[in-house]
DNA sequence: TGTACATCAGTGAACGCGCGTTCACTGATGTAC
DNA sequence: TGTACATCAGTGAACGCGCGTTCACTGATGTAC
């Protein structure tokens, strides 16, 4: 609908539903998800407390489009980033897209708690939050899928789902640089081979396995700086990031120079 | 005290401390941290909820004794395992650590969520927690130390902290491989100098940043295990966990085979 | 353009529930003589 | 060993506060004729 031909009820209706959002947010610091209360809400926004009910059925409702542009405003952020880059810089890319989710982080951390941190006691996300919470790791598939050489040849090497090799999965990896990775053991080489088609077509398990390690280590190390496990040792993270980040471009294999 | 030269009195006071603490943990998990109730747990165990307060002072007292316990448990059940393992096998401590503490954490998911989750709003955690939370890194550290070749020479290439070379924070990083890592840019050398002393004596800053990297890659795959992120992918994440397990232990540079 | 009706936003009271903490008290346990 | 006193655990009532949600209602806005 065309923004003029709007009436004034539906304006209204929007930019209330944006107001209650709002305030809810600044609320999560002070009591967190688990007390995010409507009242509350409504009595900041001068209005009774039942009103909040024309606008969201139940709190959850409004947690839930909390959790839904929390995940959407860090994904903008990491897709602005990533395009920000030239394509075929692999680890310029990575390296924006890294700072980008840190720095949201750090502006917004009850925002990040509510979707990184320990979930809601008594909530269950919808389906609906699918959608947003994948932007992140679509981003870094497509820079991973970027950066791949893809399946190198179709032999014994490839991994087939349902036909890999039975390898104990304590077996003995294969370091990063290394040129010819052994295949991954048979639940994760399925579960890679789900991920790639998702957000990495093409490219085979073990880079997908290193990029959702880097990945778990990116959130690990977001978590630990905001949720206080670096205090007195990483106080200002700012350095130990940028040399993580570099480390983790390395490990999953990124080129360090751009392309011309 | 000797165990029979407690009074009645003590031993009941003891018992019920014990039992308060294990009906709190009991019900973290429906309410969350932040949903703790005094009253809840005195109903459940029969009591009047003043009661409560001949044993804990205030609710966040109580909330500091479960911290610190669920910090303890994790931190001893990390002992434990690398304990088990031939000091010389770094690679099988490492394993073993990793291992102890997803298990645990499974086992244990509120109390995990506790620690290593979202911060109790309006809680401000004690320094009495400080040595319990530094128990699981303190193995780590062994473990690194163990297997660290130590500074290689006092020349240029050592880390001194405050005279480390002026390196740009996004300078070329150096492969966990390589022979002769680069010093660490200024601020990161002197953190990573205070964590060596801390839990890792000895051993330079490069590959203290490797061991923080992979402390951080661990609880980040841990954490999203738990708070859901795998759903979908790696949702039985035994496989993934290990495979990221030897992927980690290969970067930090633990030898993969028992030195006889 | 004007009127009649339908839709919807917001009100205020109420229901039924929960919470942390304080306080004066009773009665059991521990200790000093 | 027995008694007097001190210590402490647990009680029950109360204070003052909060919450999510429902419901009948008023009055404004939107729409169909």
């Amino acid at each position: 609908m065309a923004n003029a031909s709007r009436t004034a009820r539906e304006r209204a209706r929007a930019e209330l539903t944006r107001e209650i959002k709002e305030e809810a947010r600044r609320q999560l610091g002070a009591h967190g998800a688990g007390g995010l209360s409507l009242r509350a809400v409504a009595r900041e926004l001068g209005m009774v407390s039942s009103a909040i009910y024309r606008y969201f059925p139940s709190r959850d409702d409004l947690l839930t489009a909390l959790i839904i542009d929390a995940y959407d405003t860090l994904g903008e952020a990491a897709e602005t980033a990533d395009s920000a880059v030239p394509a075929a810089d692999a680890r310029g890319r990575w390296r924006a897209v890294c700072g980008a989710v840190r720095s949201w982080a750090l502006a917004h951390p009850h925002e990040y708690a509510l979707i990184y941190g320990s979930p809601v006691p008594g909530y269950q996300a919808p389906q609906a939050t699918i959608a947003s919470a994948i932007r992140v790791a679509r981003v870094m598939g497509g820079i991973v899928a970027g950066a791949s050489t893809g399946p190198r040849d179709a032999g014994p090497g490839a991994v087939m789902p349902g036909l890999a090799p039975a390898t104990m999965p304590g077996a003995v990896p294969v370091a990063a640089t290394s040129p010819t990775p052994a295949p991954l053991p048979s639940p994760l080489a399925e579960q890679t081979a789900i991920v790639a088609d998702a957000i990495a077509p093409g490219v085979p398990g073990p880079e997908i396995a290193r990029g959702v390690i880097a990945w778990t280590q990116l959130f690990g190390m977001v978590s630990f700086e905001l949720f206080g496990q670096f205090a007195g040792t990483f106080d200002p993270a700012d350095c130990f990031f940028d040399h993580a980040v570099e480390q983790m471009a390395a490990y999953i294999g990124l080129p360090d120079r751009r392309p011309a």
